[in-house]
Parts: C-alpha cells; sequence; structure tokens
DNA sequence: CCAAAAGTGTTGATGCTACACCCATGA
DNA sequence: TCATGGGTGTAGCATCAACACTTTTGG
C-alpha cells in the first residue's frame, strides 16, 4: 500500500558496474575510469576500473546503473543489459584494491557483490570531455585494456563473451555506429570483435537480406577514395523469440 | 595474506534461488519447496518458492546455492549456472511474502537482492522422499506452475529461456536423462522443452551427427512394444566458442 | 595516372526439409 | 493378431563458402 520510501542511505554490500562499448570505425573500445577522488588522496594509484558504485538501499540496480553513467560520464539514457553478478569472496583483495577502499569506503571490508550490465554506444555520440565530470574517464582499446582494479577483468571478459553473442543473433551493431554508416564500417565492426575475417561479399550480401539497412542519398565525404554510400538501421520489430534460428551476421 | 575468516553472520540483503529442472520422460518439471518453517508458524500459506536463502556474509554466491539445494533437497555436487541477479523494489511486496518475512526473517523489511541459478538432473536420482529434509519438496510440472512466491515466476521465465538456448547450442539434454536411454526419450524432451513437434528422422540423424552419442548393446525393458536401443552420452571436450555455429539439436 | 577502396555474380558443395512404410515386440 | 512405437532413405530445395576483376574517386 505504501509507497517506496526514499532513504538515501547505501546499501554496502551491492554494487554495479558497467562495461559501456564503443567503436571508433577500427577499434572496439571500452569505457574506463581512473578511481575516485584519485586526486584528493595522496596515494598514487593509477588503476584503471569500470565505472561503477554501491547502489542505494532503495534504488533499482538498472538505475544505479544508469546513474553511475549518468554521474561518472554525462552518458544518459542508455540501453543497459544485465551481464550477471559477481561475488567472488577474493574480489576487492588486491593490495591498490584494499589501500582505496580504506580511504573511501566507510566500511571498507564489507564484502560487496557487484552487478554488472553492459551497453554499446555511438562512441562519437559521447566524446569525452577532459575536464568536468568526465575528468577520469576514458575510452581504452579493448585490445590494450590492461589489469584493471578489483574484478573487473572478469566482468569484462563476461561482456565481451555477451557482445560476442550477440552480434550473431541480434541487430546490434548499429548501436556502435552513426547514424548513417558505410557498409564497411559495420564489417570491420563485425570483424574486430568477433577477430574473424568473415568474406566480404558474403557478409554485405546476407547483411543487407535481413532488411535491417536501408540506403541513403548520401556518401563518404572527405575520404581518398571513392565515397562509399551510407546507409542507415531500419528500426524494425525483432522478437528474441527465435533468436536462436537467426543468423544475423 | 590472511585466509578467510569465518563468521557465519547471514548477509540479510543478498539471496540465492535456484531453478532445478528434471524430466520424468513426458513432461517437463521444476523442483518448488513450501517456505520453510510452515509447520511451525501459524500461517495459512501453501505458497510453493523456489528452493532459495540469504547468503552468508563469508560464503561464495555459488556455494551458498549449492548449500541450499543440499539443505532443502539432499541433492549435492550439482553443476550450477548463474541466471543473473533479481532487485526489483518489490519483489518481496505480495501481502504473502511479506507475512511470511515478518514471520521468520530477523530484518523482514530489509531490500534483498537475489542471485538465480540453473541445473539440469536426471529426475530419477534425486527421488524425493516424503520425510526429512526434502518433507516439502515437489517436483511440478514445468506447464502447471501457478504464481510462486516472491518474484519467482520472473527467475523461472529466464532460466527457461536459458535453458531453451542452451538446448539449442550445447550438448545438454542428456543431463536431464538416465545414463541410458532411448533416443525417442530425447526427442520427446527436446520437443517438450522447444514447444515443437521436430521431424523425428531429421532429429535423430541429426543428433547422432553430432558424435555425442553411442548407442549400447542395452534395450528398453518392460515396455509393450517393440524395446528401443538405449544410447549412452559421450563425454567429449566441448567448447562454447563455437557456441554460435554449432547447432546441436 | 596512381592508389585505395567500392561495388558486384557465379558455381559447386553442403545441409536442410519434407515425407511413408515395414518391422519387432509384448500382450 | 493386433497395437504400439522402432527403425530406416531419398529427392528437391535452399543456403553457404569460395573466389577476382572492374569502377570510381581524390590526390
Amino acid at each position: 500500500m505504501e509507497a517506496t520510501k526514499k532513504t538515501n542511505n547505501i546499501n554496502p554490500t551491492v554494487s554495479v558496474d558497467c562495461v559501456v562499448f564503443g567503436f571508433d570505425g577500427s577499434d572496439l573500445k571500452v569505457l574506463l575510469v581512473q578511481r575516485d577522488l584519485r586526486d584528493n588522496l595522496d596515494i598514487d594509484d593509477d588503476t584503471l576500473v569500470l565505472p561503477g558504485d554501491l547502489i542505494f538501499e532503495d534504488e533499482d540496480i538498472l538505475d544505479a546503473a544508469s546513474r553511475v553513467l549518468l554521474d561518472l560520464t554525462g552518458i544518459d539514457n542508455l540501453f543497459l543489459e544485465q551481464i550477471g553478478a559477481f561475488g567472488n569472496l577474493d574480489r576487492l583483495s588486491k593490495d591498490k584494491d584494499k589501500i582505496w577502499l580504506d580511504l573511501v569506503r566507510p566500511t571498507p571490508d564489507s564484502r560487496v557483490i557487484t552487478i554488472g550490465y553492459f551497453a554499446l554506444v555511438n562512441i562519437k555520440n559521447y566524446t569525452i570531455k577532459p575536464a568536468g565530470f568526465a575528468k577520469h574517464v576514458i575510452w581504452k582499446d579493448f585490445n590494450e585494456v590492461g589489469e584493471l582494479g578489483f574484478d573487473h577483468n572478469d566482468i569484462l571478459s563476461a561482456a565481451i563473451i555477451k557482445l560476442r553473442n550477440k552480434l550473431y543473433h541480434e541487430p546490434v551493431g548499429f548501436k556502435l555506429l552513426p547514424n548513417q554508416f558505410p557498409l564497411n564500417h559495420l564489417y570491420t565492426l563485425y570483424n574486430t570483435i568477433l577477430n574473424s575475417k568473415l568474406d566480404r561479399r558474403n557478409f554485405l550480401r546476407r547483411i543487407l537480406k535481413t532488411g535491417f539497412l536501408k540506403e541513403t542519398d548520401n556518401f563518404q565525404e572527405g575520404v581518398p577514395h571513392k565515397p562509399a554510400r551510407l546507409y542507415t538501421f531500419v528500426e524494425k520489430k525483432f522478437t528474441n523469440d527465435n533468436n536462436q534460428k537467426f543468423k544475423f551476421y
């Protein structure tokens, strides 16, 4: 009967972490942040982590993930999908992690379970500004991500697997591209993410046959070669029901 | 350096819930339990729920799920796979749920996030005894599951989707069957779970071609018709890497 | 005119779907 | 002998993989 009370107390045992993928035309990128409060603390810690935070007691988990992205990166209103829960007992036990936790968390020894989310964005829509909320946010090449803080490499691994699966079965590649794009960008995207060298002609034929692409009257500009025709994504009803039958790529 | 301290304090904000699927030869079954302490409490509550419990502070989540199944059902050493985290703010707010929580939980109003797991078992290995730890445990027909407590219908929905996906891409059907089984049981299993009527000859040809089945010299006994040859599952290295290319059924 | 990427079809092999009858057994 | 499910093959169709040359543009 009673509406949810807003307490704004943090829940010290549950956090969210977000894997945001972008694509710059040739490489897959991941959004990473330097740890919060880094400038104010007298520690030498340049560890990168996924954007994340503890949740509030009365906050929906998905909302928490959205909030984190908005606060840390200015990215709003993103389609986020859950990866899963990560709760290893030792996930916060690296030395550097403990030092940071001791400094910033009210209950640094608390056992924390985190829920991972992932999202795909067109990287050009979210240029990271080198000041303000995005001071410590960077796009990192997926293949050049080193050791992250906490268990965030595990979360990232789970995310890339999910991304590859989705790429096969759902029309999601477009989310990583601008509104209009040449087909070869999509082709490169698939090859990059899937670590493969698909046959170009077969790929183009198949991707067009899905009906999710519509040609425009626009062409690439400023390229030192024949400009390619730009295509756009056609929103169609897509049900995951036939997910398994439907090979997308 | 220091080994994990065992505190045995419960974590009142995180729980696990398990979806255990079984197959009886014609129907898909789910393991459900009546709520804990039902007999000792003066309430009229025959609500069924998934087996689950709060976790301990220093307990791995997966271990917690195993413990729950062992405690409630005697099922040990099961391969459990995570479904995901379920954390809706209203997931514990049905009237009957609140009454039960008030009676058995130290902090009944605590917001709880649950991690769902699922498992496949050969139903004959785990005959539920009508006494002892399994007093309130039943196998329920998947299609006859009514309204469960909490948000357990949501968890179950997520589980069945996962099961259907796995059935397409991985050799898991065998886990629901005895060591030796006639091919038609496997065929029925696929049709039941996928809600389909696969072509029988095509199914048999394809399933044999996967190389995961080996014929034995044994035949069905006690059936009022020609006894079918029994097959057994061949353990082979199976990597999910080619998950997406590989159509299993 | 050169470099660079765009654009474009066919063929052979493989895999898929659809389909029906006889057989072996227990009762 | 009857009822029940067991066991088996093919043909036509669709899909897939493999493969290379010409065109257009900018510089």
